[in-house]
DNA sequence: TCCATATTTCGATGATAATGGAAACTTAAT
DNA sequence: ATTAAGTTTCCATTATCATCGAAATATGGA
């Protein structure tokens, strides 16, 4: 690594702080591809305009794109990326709530959302320490580590960790969630956990923004494996 | 805390994304006072420009000033700021190095720098840890907590602890360290463990950039009080 | 082949903001 | 009082860049 008493700050923070690449990006945050169209629609200006913007973040490394057919698929370039711009959050001063309609998307958010593609919010914390706390995690300086009570647990929960392990991906992560200032399970650990979740139907996307809801199946499942009430 | 799912990133972002002011804020993240002029200078700038910066800064709550006589002596707000600087450090691409004695200065603020007003770079990530090691310090989410050896250490190291747990700052934080991405200690704990340090004459600083070096008292200190060769 | 859709490239416009010169203001020193 | 130094205010200049209209390119479907 390149270490610089100086290092470029600025280059960085200016792709952060135009007001459409930064919705563009939050956008992106939910892991999933995006269209090169919706994310113009999302922040509201022409795709000419998005388009630009779309090839300085890939320039620089924050997204990349897929071409599918007439389509061109953007997502963030890594989970690093979306560990930044949700700390990111973490320090910026939210905007005015205008409507009600926002307000209850906060609380939605705040609740339960994904990030990148694992679980955050209070339900990703929740689960997360409940995992801690039934000995099924470890947590160390950035990461957490799997017990062999969490290896039972985890494969009784249909997660094969052998094949998750084999990733190139970093297998579980500590990231610092935003709305609750403590951290959740990331990862291809995390991710493969989200997943299952979705799979199983115990969460559910909540259309048009990030935010997910607990189903009844849901609840009840959490309360049997981890002894949580949402 | 106000939640906001959209919340405005860019604002806090396009402070940092002003060369000129990343300089100034960078500059600024010895923790120490420096005049209007002084940070003019460092950005290369004319002082009615960096006046303007500084305002600015001012106003958005990334720093606060003290007039003294005809000096005006700003300083970041708080070590809240400062980490979310070193944290961007983190993310950001480093610059190229331009010249040998530029190379000669990263070195040594790889080796050990001030972070705000505590230690940092490689020498304060191993004297953290092996604080951490001796059983001096718990990690936790966050925070490292003080243990019952930990007590005794300090204190025979010279800090009044019940002092500086009476401040209104946080006591004992983890700060990550852009250098060596690792946890060191921060927060009024380590504000007083650096400040020891140097009246100790076990560091020095080095003149102009924020490195410090360790004397050979002070290497004889690291060893016989924390295992340590530095 | 022809049309519709998704996206990009080009070019012009307009807004924003960094910059520094000139001058004013404040404080210290003599 | 007068001068010098540090800093700010005011103002004009300039450069950058987001934006969008128009046109071009690419792909899919009929």
């Amino acid at each position: 690594m390149l270490i610089n008493p100086n290092p470029n700050i600025a280059e960085v923070a200016a792709l952060l702080s135009e007001p459409s690449r930064a919705i563009i990006l939050t956008t992106l945050l939910d892991g999933r591809f995006h269209t090169a169209g919706e994310l113009a629609r999302m922040a509201a200006i022409q795709p000419q305009t998005a388009s630009h913007h779309l090839t300085k973040l890939e320039q620089n490394n924050l997204i990349t794109m897929e071409k599918h057919g007439r389509y061109r698929y953007y997502q963030l370039v890594n989970e690093d990326i979306a560990q930044i711009i949700e700390g990111f959050l973490t320090i910026s001063r939210p905007a005015e709530i205008r409507s009600f309609s926002q307000s209850k998307q906060a609380k939605a958010l705040q609740r339960a959302r994904t990030c990148y593609d694992h679980l955050a919010g209070n339900l990703g914390v929740m689960v997360t320490e409940a995992m801690v706390q039934a000995d099924y995690l470890d947590k160390t300086d950035k990461d957490f580590i799997v017990t062999e009570h969490g290896e039972r647990f985890f494969y009784d929960f249909g997660l094969d960790l052998s094949s998750i392990k084999k990733k190139r991906r970093a297998f579980s992560r500590m990231c610092l969630d935003w709305s609750e200032r403590k951290h959740h399970l990331a990862g291809a650990l995390g991710c493969a956990f989200t997943t299952q979740l979705f799979e199983l139907g115990w969460i559910e996307r909540v259309p048009s923004i990030r935010a997910v809801e607990v189903t009844q199946k849901g609840a009840a499942g959490f309360k049997k494996y981890l002894s949580l009430d949402v």
